[in-house]
DNA sequence: TCGCGCTATGTTAACGCTAACAGGTCAGAA
DNA sequence: TTCTGACCTGTTAGCGTTAACATAGCGCGA
């Protein structure tokens, strides 16, 4: 791999065939060198393998992999690349996969179930081993394509709800009722809920709707509510903040549906001068490690998110290895809760 | 595409030949069916089209890009998918390789040569139609694949260097230089530099030259350094930023490596009731979105990620799309230096 | 009437590789 | 010697699709 092969002629793309006529031995025997497969003669081998460097051939997987039928790519269906979650759970899919023959493909649904669903269609068509997929919520043709494709499917994020094979996340639903607890605990009665303005992000509306429903056992309801999209999560946090609590003066608690905003939220707080968690209460949502070196900590849960790529990567190559094995895997992490600076314990009011 | 596919055997995978014999045509004509190539009359192309979505046939792009030696995949490659500059050049090349047939597969090189030929040689085995790398800087066996590959090559982010074929980035010495101008004439004098131990980040790099050479002319140097590397960078911008000030307290400038240490340092700064930028000034490097809820706006100056991204993949489209057009593209763009509110303007001291 | 040119479909031969099996050689056991 | 089996290498036949060419049917002008 350090030797600079040596291109006489760029023009036909190189086949096994011209390393075969190069080193003197059938294309069979390259292929077999080439893939540390069956019994070669060490002669033979180092032959062969100075042929291949010197022409700097690439084998074609394409062909392989048709001839084989065997296909080393793992397709990663995910909603977005542009906040912390999705590369962090890809942080725990490669670090796994990069210790098996078996690689990720990353495709980008932002949030569509019509972008899934293609996406889902153009991945398929490469016959990956297997297809990891955020969400349990698909359009019914996306679901038939996953269901027939044949290969181990994993479904991450969220466990509220069926999986159509292997499913690896966290309770939202439970998520948001942890939260709602943990809060009413501390003794804040006036809470609001500051979110995206997005009816498709599943996990978001599960985690409400837990939170909404442990506030109801407790007869109280979200006090007041305010929605963004686009735009600098931070920027967008201090803002919501200014304007719920200019509308309602009296919230003792901001429950936030993601550490970003909840960030700016904070900023906000401090900058006004007002008392966190005293006057009132923050938490947001994810864990995200680099708010760490904010001038308080931010109340937050933890998704588990690197933990979730590792075990979905672990099926997909379990599964690979021993087809025959597993099957209907259902992990379901326990989200941590942290109460940062901005949520009190237990403090009597 | 929203019809529920009938999935009678899952057993064997379904080939053009079951599609074929479900609607009573040749397997020919339900491949021009499907890839909306040649005459086919109404009657048979709609025939094929309900076989083909009843069965629920997926077509294997494996099979079809052997035949046709025609592969719709881009190979981005990068370092790291876990800052936000990244993902931001990825939403660049999406958005411009969405209208066209081609679709980006990434790889991930962990700033590591050795990492980054191995996956450019993994992506080069499916024979892309283009490949987008990071950087000016390769192996030398890298170099050679590029070189031999006969597709589009463009490298992004740098232009301080010698391309193998297109390129797509800012200078980043002339980056550093316009920094330390910007500097200098705002009367600051006694300059520290805070940056990732990465001695690979070679961007980084150039714009630390670029930075000390304009320094030098100005008769200063770089009066004090400080690096760190893993760990959540908004907090060990704090680390450092303390660390710097207590050794050196007459730093009138600190110079960050990049925008998140950059703002870690001003939550410092500020916390610790520290004029800025009349005491201490504070520049940080790429114009991050999500910082702009900061309580003060950190100076910084813009990479042109997404345009970057935009740019690179607008020439492998046009290649795809005329191959003997073109080659050897140049496009270096010009990073717009924001002042923010951390570098005074023009004031004499 | 012939045959030209059009449209709609079919046939054949790759694409580059690997699975499966078929030798061929050579050492040591019978 | 002959046989056995380990070891190495080669041959053959696809994998599922598409390019390129072949053909069938049909309308229409001369």
């Amino acid at each position: 791999m350090t030797q600079v092969p040596i291109q006489p002629l760029p023009k036909r793309p190189l086949t096994l065939r011209d390393v075969s006529e190069a080193s003197g031995v059938s294309e069979m025997t390259v292929s077999r060198v080439l893939r540390n497969r069956g019994d070669v003669s060490d002669a033979t081998r180092e032959k062969v393998l100075t042929a291949a460097r010197e022409l700097g051939y690439v084998p074609n997987k394409i062909a392989g992999s048709l001839a084989s039928s065997r296909v080393n790519l793992v397709a990663v269906i995910i909603p977005s690349l542009s906040n912390m979650v999705f590369p962090e759970v890809m942080t725990g899919i490669s670090e796994i996969l990069d210790d098996t023959e078996l690689q990720p493909v990353v495709g980008v649904t932002h949030y569509k179930p019509e972008r899934e669903e293609a996406v889902l269609y153009e991945m398929l068509s490469w016959r990956p081993s297997g297809v990891i997929i955020a969400g349990l919520e698909h359009t019914d043709a996306a679901k038939a394509m996953l269901g027939a494709a044949g290969i181990p499917i994993v479904e991450i994020m969220d466990t509220d709800g069926s999986a159509i094979d292997a499913a690896v996340g966290i309770s939202h639903r439970r998520a948001g009722r942890k939260m709602a607890k943990a809060i009413l605990d501390a003794g804040y009665k006036k809470i609001g809920f500051l979110g995206t303005k997005m009816p498709l992000d599943h996990r978001a509306r599960k985690r409400f709707e837990g939170f909404t429903e442990t506030l109801a056992k407790a007869g109280l309801e979200v006090a007041d509510q305010e929605f963004y999209s686009g735009g600098s999560a931070l920027a967008k946090g201090r803002e919501m903040t200014e304007t719920i609590l200019a509308r309602t003066p009296d919230l003792d608690f901001l429950y936030y549906s993601n550490d970003m905003i909840g960030a700016g939220g904070l900023l906000h707080c401090l900058d006004k001068g007002i008392d966190v968690p005293g006057e009132v209460g923050l938490a947001g949502f994810n864990g995200i490690e680099f708010l760490d070196g904010l001038p308080r900590q931010l109340a937050t849960m933890d998704a588990c998110r690197v933990e979730i790529g590792r075990e979905a990567a672990r099926i997909i190559a379990s599964r690979a290895e021993s087809p025959e094995t597993g099957g209907k895997e259902l992990i379901s992490l326990e989200p941590s809760l942290d109460f940062g600076d901005t949520l009190k314990r237990l403090k009597k009011l």
